[in-house]
DNA sequence: ACCTGAACACCGTTCAAGT
DNA sequence: ACCTGAACACCGTTCAAGT
């Protein structure tokens, strides 16, 4: 697999790797404030940087976000392994989904960009996701072998219920708790059910 | 409250009448290929009007989609009623969550503006959704009543939930009913936690 | 009363031309 | 090797001017 984020930061010219960390900081910035779909000319003007400097060091809005996010994203995969180790796969499931779905609301508009990405293989955020259902699968399966997580579900299937929840609950923040529970008791394999 | 449906049909001039019904096929056929996001002057372009008198019988994308599915959302509302009075709570509110996230997914992007709608009390949508959300209200309690259902969650938490899944469900379509089931379940009130 | 074409300020993307 | 300003084709919205 290549490491798209490392491939792109420039080690050349010294003008090069400061319009690079400039063109970053002021993206971390204009997301933060306007979301994902903040304006790119307006960011590369902010960070006083020609707009083509920009499309050079990150041909797609995906490369920033991943420049951006690829390395808190794939915490995701190391929360997840340290996970595994606790004592209730159910309680660790959980705990990771939460963490997800913060993960997945850094930016508003972000998750609209990570689903895009996962059905995306050209996607510079391609890879990163995929780390990241990759990370829920473990836990997923291993909730599943002890039997208190319904089987019909997989990987796939648990992305998009993160992907969903964390949607909602940037549109209303109050339902938060509310929408994860809900999804998570959803998941629990019902009593009446079981075997 | 005002309906503002009728309210935007023009009654005088017919050439006025003949471009309404043009922009309103035509933004039909238009957000069922590119989803509600199509371009406005594209579409008053292929009615063959100019653009102008596209905003001033829609003054904003939701009014145009109001005048295309505020009928069939409004539907729900009867859909409620009807379900109100069958035998079962518990089945009715399944039925009708279903023609719900169906209804949310008429064109592509359309939960987005349905959302946005509600949050919004100058939007052309506004008073439709909260029809809707209404609906849904009615079936909720009724279910909640007779305990089967969690009693934590209220009619805005339920469009919460509606959209959330709509939204996901059109990004990947294969896994919409595991979708259902999951939100459904979690409204389910565990056995293992009745009074 | 209702219409239209043209203009405006944006957007992402790509160009030709620099140093 | 890396940069920039200007152009391009779009977008939604609004203008002045028609009939």
């Amino acid at each position: 697999m290549v490491d798209r984020s490392t491939q792109a930061r420039p080690v050349g010219r010294k003008d090069a790797r400061r319009n690079y960390e400039r063109l970053l900081t002021t993206a971390r910035t204009a997301f933060a404030e306007h979301g994902v779909g903040a304006s790119l000319n307006d960011i590369a003007r902010t960070a006083g940087v020609g707009n083509v400097t920009l499309y050079r060091h990150f041909p797609t809005r995906q490369a920033l976000l991943e420049a951006l996010l690829g390395e808190s994203l794939r915490g995701l995969k190391a929360r997840s392994d340290e996970l595994l180790a606790s004592p209730s796969p159910h309680q660790a499931l959980a705990t990771w989904l939460t963490a997800a779905v913060e993960h997945a609301m850094a930016y508003r508009g972000l998750v609209d960009a990570l689903v895009e990405s996962l059905a995306d293989p050209t996607s510079e955020l391609h890879a990163t996701c995929q780390a990241v259902k990759a990370a829920g699968a473990q836990l997923l399966t291993r909730a599943q072998h002890t039997g208190t997580i319904r089987p019909d579900i997989d990987a796939s299937a648990l992305f998009s219920l993160i992907a969903s929840v964390a949607w909602a609950a940037e549109r209303s923040p109050a339902h938060r708790d509310q929408l994860l529970a809900v999804m998570f008791d959803g998941l629990h394999r019902r009593v009446d059910e079981r075997a």
